[in-house]
RNA sequence: GGUCCCGUCGUCUAGUGGUCUAGGACGCCGGCCUCUCAAGCCGGUAACGCCAGUUCGAAUCUGGUCGGGACUGCCA
């Protein structure tokens, strides 16, 4: 049996960075089967849906390489893959089951529930005891599936084994809501087994709501999947990952400057491992080892400092080409303007110290602006090192050494620079820092003499110069 | 309260009865390199929650206990 896999995103929010590694191991799971990947949107809760998130997810999958097979746009044997397209089918289904006597319409208000509960709870009973078929029928109302009491539901999870839940703690759960609309049950199921899905790779939230699902399956004479049930992603608190935590959107990783590449392996080593010397390794290496049955059962915090180290590994490794074309949609969208012939080359003439020092691509404006347009050196920077003795010194002594050079380039601005260290019988650190500032405006910069060849004599001189008029009209 | 899940360094993990005085990675600390910042290199820090039991032998098996978590809706 060839395996189908599906991701069944609800399109209330912009996608989750836990939802994203289920979908991750979906995908992971379905290449290395040689199986199918599918996108289902579920979107029976029509209050929240929106096509906007329903837009993030897919620009989400397709920024990380995670291509679907079927499902919405890409189409496929089996409809529109989107449930609101699908309502009359549910609706039938669940008329189907009541007419078959497997599940019954509930007459109860919201407010008499509430009471059964509370009952339940007090008498230490599983909280839905008392939540099950009335004994005369009614016609109005929600549609609740009438749960088997005469055995429990078992299941062989493939990330957490023998699974075993008593019939008694299950619910009579609703499946069609007294306005029509399906819930999140019935639509899940009827599609899963539609769709002919082979395996659910899911959350470990939605374990409670399986012996449902494999019942209603049952019921509704599909051929139950096999499942697999992910452990959750935690924030650094050990609570699940949450709004609270701040980014837990994908989007904010792909506007953060993180590559797609470094947050597939990250996603990948939450919960998973390809072995015990390794953290960084290619899709490809992923999609050669990964199974399921290999996933961890505990859940993992989503850790940021890691995610920030594999980012910076993966920039390191990138192709120069594929780094500066990548700066250069960083710089130009943050000054606003697109990059000049010249400026592109000053870039691209330091590029290399830039990217071996670059954690997130929208650090690298930062980094390189005193390239492109006249830099006031910091407060910060200027305290540090400017207001030190002997300053002014170093300054003109700097201008003077570079005025008189015939060639412009790193090696005779570094042998002219080290020849004012000796004349002045100071150390680099104390004579180079000064001239930094004055030229890139801070004390953190790309390495000197290779910076002052990209930015050109012309410009070095002048903020020398402007810097020593700064220091003594200060 | 109930049902269920989970428990190896701060974090991600390797580990399936002996090769574990528990390995790797991030982080952190120290050093080297050095024009700043990074990168790189070297070294260090730090864990089998606890208690019984099984066994010649347990991180690995069993029971209990403690701790954490998810679910408990006409949301998904």
């Amino acid at each position: 049996m060839s395996v189908r896999v599906r991701i069944a995103p609800s399109p209330t929010g912009y996608v989750h960075v836990g939802n994203i590694r289920a979908a991750l191991f979906n995908w992971l799971y379905a290449r290395h089967t040689g199986g199918t990947f599918i996108l289902r949107i579920d979107d029976t809760d029509v209050e929240r849906s929106d096509v906007e998130y329903e837009d993030d997810i897919k620009a989400g999958l397709r920024w990380l390489g995670l291509d679907w097979d079927e499902g919405v746009d890409v189409g496929g044997p089996h409809g529109s893959y989107r449930q609101s397209d699908r309502f009359d089918h549910y609706r039938e289904v669940a008329h189907d089951l009541v007419a078959r006597g497997l599940a019954y319409h509930d007459p109860r208000s919201p407010e008499e529930l509430e009471e059964l509960r509370k009952v339940a709870q007090s008498e230490k009973r599983h909280p839905n005891y008392y939540i099950r078929r009335p004994d005369t029928p009614a016609t109005t109302g929600p549609i609740r599936f009438s749960v088997p009491q005469d055995a429990p539901v078992e299941f062989d999870d493939m990330v957490r084994g023998d699974m075993r839940f008593e019939a008694g703690a299950v619910d009579d759960f609703v499946i069609l809501r007294s306005d029509g609309v399906p819930t999140y049950h019935l639509a899940s199921v009827t599609d899963d087994v539609d769709y002919r899905i082979s395996h659910v790779a899911r959350g470990e939230d939605l374990l409670p709501s399986t012996p449902k699902h494999i019942l209603l399956t049952k019921a509704i004479g599909g051929s139950v999947p096999t499942y697999a049930h992910l452990p959750l992603l935690f924030g650094p608190d050990g609570k699940k990952l949450s709004k609270r935590h701040g980014d837990t959107s994908l989007r904010a990783y792909r506007e953060g400057g993180y590559l797609p590449q470094a947050m597939m392996n990250f996603l990948a080593t939450l919960g998973w491992s390809i072995g015990a010397d390794r953290t960084v390794f290619t899709v490809a290496e992923a999609i050669e080892s990964f199974d399921l049955v290999d996933v961890s059962k505990n859940p993992a915090v989503f850790d940021l400092d890691k995610l920030a180290w594999i980012n910076g590994e993966y920039i390191r490794a990138q192709d120069p080409e594929d780094f500066e074309a990548g700066a250069r949609t960083e710089i130009e969208r943050s000054m606003g303007r697109s990059l000049a012939a010249d400026d592109w080359e000053r870039f691209r003439s330091i590029s290399g110290l830039v990217q071996e020092r670059t954690k997130f691509m929208v650090d690298i404006p930062d980094q390189v602006r005193f390239l492109f347009e006249e830099v006031a050196a910091d407060d910060d920077s200027w305290a540090k090192v400017m207001d030190k003795e002997g300053v002014a010194e170093v300054l003109s002594a700097a201008s003077s050494r570079l005025s008189g050079l015939d060639t412009w380039d790193t090696e005779s601005i570094e042998g002219a620079l080290r020849g004012m260290l000796e004349d002045l019988e100071i150390g680099a650190r104390k004579g180079l820092q000064p001239l930094r500032v004055a030229v890139t405006g801070s004390v953190v910069s790309p390495p000197l003499f290779e910076s002052m060849a990209a930015l050109g004599s012309e410009s070095v001189l002048a903020r020398l110069d402007a810097a020593g008029r700064r220091l003594a009209g200060s």
